[in-house]
DNA sequence: CAAACAAACTAACAAGTGTTAGTTTTTGTT
DNA sequence: AACAAAAACTAACACTTGTTAGTTTGTTTG
């Protein structure tokens, strides 16, 4: 367990900034006063504005990514499934909640790794769907278009980094408990 | 019923611009060579680069304050009105897809009329709430948070902008019909 | 103490930013 | 054909951008 380095410093002080206005609206100097610096003191750390928002984003695609073929190989029902990748999605929206507003706000600002970043994107999304669509057939979930429940799940797991911060006071699990039943079971009676 | 002027075209293809990249990220001169023009003549019909983005956002702000207003007021159970909320942004969504990136994505970038945005913003969402919370009192809905169930379903009504361009098969009733399924009585058997 | 390293600084650059001023071209109307 | 209005142009401005070069300051370690 590394200690954190001043690179990481920055890294997460950027995610905070690029939050609030979006990564082409942050200058390195806007970052440097953050740190209480001057910009070209950054480039001691940083080789680059660019590679921050890569650190930023690549490494929770990779998490994601990690995470959800973890969960479609396990050995449950499709809906036990979807509540797993709720949970997940509740789990590192609250721990990165910065950082997730870049993946999802500004990943087309990626440069080099842009193909990288989408290749992930998809195959995320692909496995997402496969599971969906395994639930239809095993009769587990309502028949209805697989692409609209995926898409309506994915919308409101990525808002979550907006709202999580919000609601300290009840905890991760108790959140991913509610978003289940409203995302699975609907809200009427 | 008028016309196109060339100042509706400019802002058309801003929010076109905008929705790929965001507010920051488009310069005056990538508009303008989008428009075929250099970019001191858009000057002879915008007044500025915020304006562009002012007429987006509020004209859209202001259409969805109004029928919202239309929706609460109308007589019907509070299960209807979700549909009808449904519908609206649908809607509007599929009319204004890249107004609706804007709406979502660079409503921070707004200068003079942030704080009349954030009224908007937060009025219609006062008004959301108090149709869930209706709805629960009268058990018609779940008993569950209703902040919970705002979020959910307006993350899902926010991203329609970009869900719903390759959708054109289907037409919107479609649409709205599914989406009120699966967000009203969820996807579960 | 001295050497080595980490981390800050000042100064400057080349390119890009939104915008203005003044001028020319295009279009439509009489 | 003549004229006015609309819409484009060139040239430039003041400022901001990410980044580099070279230097100084502070801290750790032999």
């Amino acid at each position: 367990m590394k200690s954190e380095t001043r690179k990481d410093e920055i890294i997460k002080t950027a995610a905070e900034l690029f939050k609030e206005k979006g990564y082409s609206a942050v200058t390195m100097r806007d970052l440097a006063t953050a740190m209480g610096i001057k910009a070209a003191s950054l480039y001691n750390h940083i080789n680059s504005k660019q590679e921050i928002l890569k650190e930023i984003i690549i490494s929770l695609a990779e998490e994601f990514t990690k995470e959800i073929e973890v969960i479609v190989s396990s050995n449950t029902n499709s809906l036990d499934k979807l509540s797993q990748i709720i949970a997940l999605h509740v789990k590192i929206s609250t721990n990165n909640a910065n950082e997730m507003a870049s993946l999802n706000n500004d990943w087309m600002h990626l440069e080099d790794q842009l193909s990288y970043y989408l290749k992930l994107r998809d195959n995320y999304e692909a496995t997402f769907l496969k599971i969906i669509k395994e639930g239809i057939m095993s009769s587990e979930i309502k028949k209805a278009n697989p692409e609209i429940i995926m898409f309506s799940m994915l919308s409101t797991l990525r808002s979550l980094y907006l709202w999580v911060p919000n609601k300290e006071d009840s905890n991760a699990n108790d959140l991913a408990n509610n978003l289940s039943k409203i995302l699975i079971q609907g809200i009427n009676k």
